[in-house]
DNA sequence: GTGATTGCAAATCTTTTGCACTAAA
DNA sequence: TTTAGTGCAAAAGATTTGCAATCAC
């Protein structure tokens, strides 16, 4: 068992999750390397081309997983479908329209001011910032 | 023709679409009161329940021809569905992520601060903030 | 008439689910 | 063992699309 291997391992000891094949598979492309956003279907696609043997429907679930676990972070940016960010601290995000890619924005540099409270019995969970980016156009 | 219809028709026609019976309908239930969030599934089911008679496919059709002819604009929160909204002028969103629904936040209220630049060769299309709802916990 | 618009049903796409099988503890 | 986890294939939902029928101009 080589290093890499111990450090997803403990990573999902520390969450409560069984250090499966396919979770440990999971977990290396995610958390290996700096910060990514990914969606089920791009990731599934990495493993396979990787080499290894995971079911589309296990990433979906194991994505959910590692979200609830506080892993991952879930974006909304597109309706079409949806994105996970391995980086869960305050931020928000770059979102090119065209292109379908995300990028994040700091949180430190973007501050949201003037935000009205919440209403009756509801509270803030939190607080989305997407900035919107399209190819310039000619003019 | 009354009054309602007589709007509803210059709306149209200023756009350049005909005001068919069909996009007259959904028209008047879009805009004739205040600003409004609507998914394609909701506005179907009022047009239907006030006896008219439109498909789905029609809804999701001309929702995108208003949006496209800027008299309505989409509206990104949730990954399962798409909302529209009538406010087309610069502002924010309170989303109740238990109960599912949109509110406005005048535009005017919220400033983001410390935005940093577009990348090289995009620029900003628009700067989206949800505020994300929950029920408060009992603690 | 002529081209735009509609409706329906089928197709598409992403995501979820049921359930028998496999593997971790 | 015993229970959690996986894979497949089917199901579910939202949205789009093809095409013949219908409507606005």
């Amino acid at each position: 068992m080589d290093r890499p291997y111990a450090a997803a391992i403990e990573r999902l000891r520390a969450v409560e999750l069984r250090p499966t094949r396919q979770r440990l598979a999971l977990c290396r492309k995610l958390f290996e390397g700096g910060h990514r956003h990914v969606t089920a279907e791009t990731l599934h696609g990495e493993v396979v081309a990787h080499g290894l043997k995971v079911s589309l429907a296990t990433v979906y679930n194991t994505l959910h997983q590692f979200t609830k676990a506080g892993l991952l972070r879930e974006v909304v940016v597109d309706g079409a479908k949806t994105y996970f960010d391995t980086n869960v601290s305050s931020h928000h995000h770059f979102y090119d329209v065209d292109g379908g890619s995300l990028t994040d924005i700091p949180g430190e540099g973007v501050a949201v001011k003037g935000l009205p409270g919440a209403p009756r019995g509801l509270e803030i969970d939190r607080v989305d910032v997407v900035i919107r980016l399209r190819r310039a156009p000619k003019v």
